[in-house]
DNA sequence: CGGCTCCTTGAGCGCTCTCAAGCCCGGTGG
DNA sequence: CCACCGGGCTTGAGAGCGCTCAAGGAGCCG
């Protein structure tokens, strides 16, 4: 048995229609959705879509007795919702406080937009089973710091603000949380990371990093 | 280091683009291709597509020193080709003589069909990940048997042919072969399954394997 | 018959998990 | 001000699942 995260109890759970509501009144397309927010989707039509502006969601999926793999991070520009990932088999998480735009049918080429979404995180969605049935507990960690800089940190930064806990990094790579705490902070004292407390990390080698986590990462062209 | 297989030589490579001219001399739309052979997909435009009528194809991408992970098996229906997954980013298998249909543009639903197709694809991946990551041997073990029951068995019957050898099932379980052998033996002595032979099976307590597979697999619905 | 591929089975090891203790830090209340 | 608490993180010690290595069997083909 491997590592079942103790089953989620506390945390707020929003329905997405609620945000659609404020949205509505305010004459606005933004919502703010709240840190550790698990978001559900009840009677969403297919064409209403969520581009994130700012913060961070994970999709996950959840085991019977409460194991927990995250499937995908999604960070700016990402656009979600049903019509995206199949989000009545994965739940939703904001993991920070994160700003997203209603784009339904703004523009005629949204269809086009959703279909891309949707091949890329197949690819991401790809990857990432090469990366948890095939890579070991170092190369996960890398791969990992590569992608959420990729998708975190400015184009010529690599400094990013971590939003997964060691746990939430844990149930993305398929691992416990110590396991990752363990190899964050030897990839600390190689000289490959360094962190601003344990939520800001700055990637120090990144030729080093790419190198650990097993050729190039197969997602990045769009 | 999780297991390498070792990396793939003999096994012959064919451009997609040969069996289509086949497929035009003959004034058919059907192309056959021999076992084990690998498909490239050279200059193939986006809007050329494979239905599978018989057989299996396999999808899985490499890492650089030989690792290789099975991202998903194709059966029956199942479409495939360079609009549907990114074939660019993963090699593709016949794991047995596989007749293909050559789809494009005979009707014009076929754009909702090939997204349909990409989003089944994106749930399987998503639910593979969750396999990956989360459950242990003899769960994967148990959801494989029953995902591939579903492909190549007949809807009542839960006999099928195993076009995957035990090498094919590790990569795509992220399990090594003889982990794969040991948990497949063990489920035939606990009467789960049955062999007639090394390459067919045929379930023998369906309901036994779905608990072990840790909760209902979350692909089934279409 | 040899040679090949694939499969099975055993013995032992090691990577990662499990369990446990303790630290850091912010919040809260005395 | 400090005490207390709780969540998240770090670190160590030990265990176990699945990997590695190895030997041998089964089936097929020349």
């Amino acid at each position: 048995m491997l590592a079942a995260s103790k089953p989620f109890s506390g945390t707020a759970v929003v329905p997405i229609d609620g945000l659609l509501r404020t949205c509505n009144q305010t004459e606005s397309r933004i919502a703010t959705i709240p840190p550790r927010t698990r978001l559900f989707l009840p009677g969403i039509d297919r064409s209403e879509t969520f581009r994130i502006r700012t913060g961070c969601i994970a999709l996950f999926q959840l085991l019977p007795d409460g194991r927990r793999q995250i499937v995908d991070i999604l960070g700016p520009d990402r656009l979600f919702g049903r019509g995206i990932s199949d989000l009545h088999q994965c739940g939703a998480e904001a993991l920070c406080e994160t700003e997203v735009e209603l784009v339904t049918a703004v523009r005629r080429s949204l269809d086009a937009e959703i279909n891309q979404a949707v091949r890329l995180m197949l690819r991401r969605a790809q990857a990432h089973a090469t990366l948890l049935g095939r890579k070991t507990a170092g190369e996960r960690i890398a791969s990992a710091l590569i992608d959420l800089a990729g998708q975190f940190a400015g184009e010529a930064s690599s400094r990013f603000q971590l939003h997964l806990t060691r746990t939430d990094l844990a149930d993305w790579l398929g691992l416990t949380l110590e396991t990752v705490s363990r190899y964050l902070n030897r990839f600390r004292r190689e000289g490959l990371v360094s962190f601003e407390g344990p939520s800001h990390i700055c990637l120090r080698d990144r030729a080093g990093l790419e190198l650990i986590a097993g050729g190039r990462d197969l997602v990045d062209a769009q």
